[in-house]
DNA sequence: ATAATATATGAAGAATTATTCATATATTCA
DNA sequence: TGAATATATGAATAATTCTTCATATATTAT
């Protein structure tokens, strides 16, 4: 698989990313604006480790960005194109 | 996570089965025109096997449909939504 | 019927990943 | 300084997944 476009390894990073329906709810939470870990937390209602788990992987793949205020951590979109990619994806999942 | 959205479940599916290398690039090459096993085997340089491990998800998923001519398997898109996901990730995997 | 070609499949092993548990770090407040 | 709150992290386990190998099935040609 040596002759296939860069582009398509790096959008499988990408889905393997939003594959996770934890993280991928994060995101969707998130395109409504930023929220702290804590929100985050309370939203999926999942242990905060496990959260900061995932968050740790969306920030490490600069989806998210993080930043503190006081003792919490608020986290908002960083990469603008993962908006658009899961609204599109997400107009299709509505038939079926 | 129970007050969430069924779609995003449906999503991060279709996410999880785009987010290996192979499987999205199968779905690349055949949304040129269906193309047979074989030549889908000679395209992505894998075993048979592998290959055919993986049309079975596609399949599975409804995203790939299958047809015999002869001897041999045809596959082509079943899920136009999904031509729609790959070219909008694509275009924004442009840059960096 | 037999051989050759094309594809599918089950089992097994290796690798990756998500969650939990325990604990560490950082910040604020008393 | 010490307690309380918020978040992060490492290790370990459990679960999922990809590939390989061997073999099965289906189709065509001789």
């Amino acid at each position: 698989m040596e002759h296939i476009d860069f582009r398509v390894e790096k959008l499988s990073q990408m889905f393997n990313i939003l594959s996770d329906t934890a993280r991928l709810n994060i995101v969707i939470f998130l395109m409504n604006g930023e929220k702290s870990v804590s929100e985050i937390t309370e939203y999926l209602g999942m242990s905060q480790s496990a959260v900061s788990h995932q968050l740790r992987i969306l920030r490490d793949s600069r989806i998210l960005k993080a930043s503190k205020k006081g003792k919490k951590v608020i986290y908002s979109i960083n990469d603008n194109h993962v908006k658009t990619i899961v609204n599109n994806g997400l107009v299709h999942m509505v038939e079926h």
